[in-house]
DNA sequence: GCCAACGTTGGC
DNA sequence: GCCAACGTTGGC
């Protein structure tokens, strides 16, 4: 199993919005590196949920790969903002997973806390300026961040 | 293939 | 709202 770190701007869509709808396209990712890492990503795998442009920004739960990799219909969209033409639907340039919630911290982790773990040191959330919205997350950065939250491998037991 | 211009991300 | 960092675009 490997973890993953999704981006997300509450505003747009929180975890409280993924709770809500119980299953997520991840949708609308139009960055080679990331949709590459969408493409790496296995059933089952485990996503910290981060929320980005929040006060502060920071993983707030966590969720859970319930589909691969696959076409993201968005591509094909005319009227939609993710709408690629220069892709077609015999050989698509976007994918997207699904995600389901899994748990939701008591509370935020930051950014600012994240930064004070060794084990994130080297990630490119960490670094500055990354972009990145989809993150591949080493076992000791996961476990460390889900301590930091209160919370143990048997909350992830229970998976909603 | 270079690189300047531009748009976007996202912390602050 | 500001602006640094970064990715993409497009002229050449």
């Amino acid at each position: 199993m490997r973890f993953w770190l999704l981006k997300s701007e509450p505003d747009v869509f929180g975890f409280p919005d993924l709770v809500r709808v119980r299953r997520e396209p991840w949708n609308g990712v139009r960055n080679y590196q990331a949709r590459n890492f969408l493409r790496d990503m296995r059933e089952g795998d485990l996503c910290l949920f981060y929320h980005s442009n929040a006060r502060p920004p920071g993983v707030v739960g966590v969720a859970r790969v319930c589909r691969e990799a696959y076409a993201d219909d968005l591509q094909f969209d005319p009227a939609s903002a993710y709408f690629d033409p220069k892709s077609g639907v015999d050989a698509p340039r976007w994918s997207m997973v699904d995600v389901e919630p899994v748990v939701a911290f008591p509370g935020v982790v930051p950014l600012d806390a994240l930064r004070l773990m060794p084990e994130w040191e080297g990630s490119p959330l960490t670094g500055r300026g990354s972009r990145l919205s989809v993150v591949p997350v080493e076992a000791g950065a996961f476990w460390a961040t889900l301590d930091a939250a209160g919370l143990d491998f048997g909350d992830l037991s229970g998976l909603s």
